[in-house]
DNA sequence: CTCTTGTCATTCGAATTTGCACCAAACCAT
DNA sequence: ATGGTTTGGTGCAAATTCGAATGACAAGAG
């Protein structure tokens, strides 16, 4: 099938005891972290991590507002994935969807007062698991090299197009 | 509270900026590098990453075989979830499942020799994703660090009681 | 042995996510 | 302006995930 991912066994260059530890840990704790914060939001507050991801990201923009397009975009979601977000958010009082002046197409998600309310009142039990589990049991060093590294690797994708890897590599353009 | 310092109500130790920013960069480098690694693996063999991992998972195992659950756990997937991703690997010919000679009630999860082939076959793709977006762009010293950053993050929640986190605060007991 | 309790895996229903198709609106080169 | 192309958001079907309920077996007390 599509082999444009695949490279010959002679050019892998595997990883090593260092980088594959590196990684299986990240994989675990990312799962093990995603689970934790899923189980407090909901626990605590009735919130998925998305629709908290959503809350958050619109409470930072001035006046709590943002395109559905620019939302997802930010969000790394799909729009559809987004669309239905924010259509239980908005059956719950705590986004509601407005047109936007600029563009007769576009619509405007925006944080309700109830739903600046929700995030304040949830935002101390999600901060405190992501204290718990990660940030307290970092040195500031160790949290700056995180910080370091997630912004790395977000910059090479976020450059990176979309398509096969191929791209990425020397000597090869696309077909 | 007490306000005298101008605290709000919460004692909330809220992140600095620095772990704000890590925090962040791993939420968006979390989400991007799934969706990278979801595309590879689904243009190159079809699989998704939650089908690689258990083929990797088992490929490690004397046998290419483990129990259902501990699969489960080690895969920090739910039960249920597994059973249903087994049954989508084993109709593609690349698990098997077999009965567990020590307890009746038990089912083994089984590598196949084409599980094996497909995994050898869609492992350097896979790899060239996670050095392309991640480990390539680290210091062999951030690569360390992150391995301990995650490692202890990793112990901790394994450590810790699924329940609510109030029981690893100080100042409040249970009840 | 028998009963009670706990564990293992599966099934079922509900919730969520994605890609694709679709329509309306904006953009653009004639 | 105008026909063609692109963009923005939503509807829909398929796939995946989880929790709760279920049935079979195991383990321990009496």
């Amino acid at each position: 099938m599509n082999k444009q991912y695949n490279i010959p066994v002679s050019d892998t260059k595997w990883l090593n005891e260092s980088e594959m530890a590196a990684w299986m840990a990240y994989v675990a704790a990312t799962h093990l972290l995603e689970r934790r914060v899923e189980d407090q939001l909901k626990a605590d507050s009735g919130l998925t991590h998305a629709q908290y991801e959503i809350l958050a990201k619109l409470s930072q923009q001035p006046g709590g507002r943002l395109r559905m397009t620019e939302l997802a975009n930010r969000l790394i979601v799909s729009k559809s994935g987004l669309t239905y977000q924010i259509g239980q958010l908005e059956r719950r009082g705590l986004v509601t969807r407005a047109a936007c002046p600029s563009d007769e197409r576009g619509v405007l998600a925006v944080l309700t007062e109830e739903g600046t309310r929700c995030l304040e009142r949830t935002a101390p039990g999600h901060v405190a698991v992501v204290r718990a589990f990660l940030i307290d049991r970092l040195t500031p060093e160790e949290v700056e090299t995180m910080r370091q590294i997630m912004t790395k690797a977000t910059a090479a994708m976020e450059a990176a197009p979309a398509g096969p890897l191929r791209a990425l590599r020397p000597g090869k353009s696309p077909g």
